[in-house]
DNA sequence: AGTGTTTAGTTGACAATATCAACTAAATAC
DNA sequence: GTATTTAGTTGATATTGTCAACTAAACACT
């Protein structure tokens, strides 16, 4: 038998885990507005940020790591490359493929929007002291260890 | 004189929480998507959720709880009323306000998609054991104490 | 070689989501 | 009683995201 009154821990975790999923979603929606007053959006910066870390890449691979609609994905390209952040170069062995990468100018203001969001983090944590960022990151690498799990679940 | 390879306990907090929010995002935007079988969209759910928790709350509050533009949540509010969700009565004390309610259809259908949210989440969750179920609640109770505390930050 | 299929990217049409400013009606301030 | 503020609405429009049709290049297979 077991003890009727007890909710299971399974559930408590459900409860617990989409009571954080809101709390977060608010949380990075502040951050997200505190970013704004940079050029781009954040899912501009998350594209920028895949070019700017692999320079060359294809539009297909950005469109499949961050799940972004190829038409979506082209227009967007077309206009950074317009406002002079992106170069788009032919690729030789593929002529259906274009490499991409940030301009000078882009990269410079791709480093700027990093550092804004950078203090922007920096001031959501800035009254903690050491040992509690020490608790925050642990947190947080705990959480993403445990739900990354998921998806190495093969066989 | 500090020593000078050490990056900050500070410097590294900052990118590990930039690195969380990175990955929580499209944590999160999977859960979303997942979810959208419902009759509504996300940011749907949390405006009949807050009609649902505090029965007779403001447009106003709610607007200024979720960070909603006025318009915007007015005409979302004008098609739950159309579409039998909700129902608006006007206020004795305040003829500007209104008062929201769920009708007894409304309430069904945001029980079934809280239950839909659930099992979404229950998914992500499947693998773990109840020892990691622990940790992973300590960890996201950890995270929110430590980031909400600058909201508590008075005087 | 030649034909059918797949792939990377673009374009057009549009739907969904969000924002801004102007407005109405009621409440509050003085 | 006039001026100001407040809750909510409406119109116009911007932003963001989606779908399907298309082009051109690559690949597969005979």
């Amino acid at each position: 038998m077991t003890e009727r009154n007890a909710p299971s821990i399974r559930s408590d975790a459900i409860s617990a885990v989409r009571h954080f999923n809101r709390f977060y979603t608010r949380e990075v929606g502040l951050l997200r507005r505190t970013f704004l007053d940079t050029p781009w959006t954040l899912g501009e910066v998350r594209v920028l940020y895949e070019i700017w870390m692999a320079p060359g890449i294809l539009a297909k691979t950005i469109a499949d790591r961050l799940d972004l609609d190829r038409a979506y994905l082209s227009r967007m390209l077309s206009r950074f490359e317009r406002q002079g952040d992106i170069r788009r170069t032919a690729c030789a062995d593929d002529g259906r493929q274009q490499l991409l990468f940030l301009t000078d100018a882009g990269e410079a203001r791709i480093l700027a929007a990093n550092e804004k969001q950078r203090s922007a983090t920096e001031r959501a944590v800035k009254d903690l002291n050491e040992a509690e960022l020490g608790e925050l990151m642990s947190a947080m690498q705990t959480i993403e260890t445990l739900l990354s799990r998921k998806n190495g679940e093969r066989a």
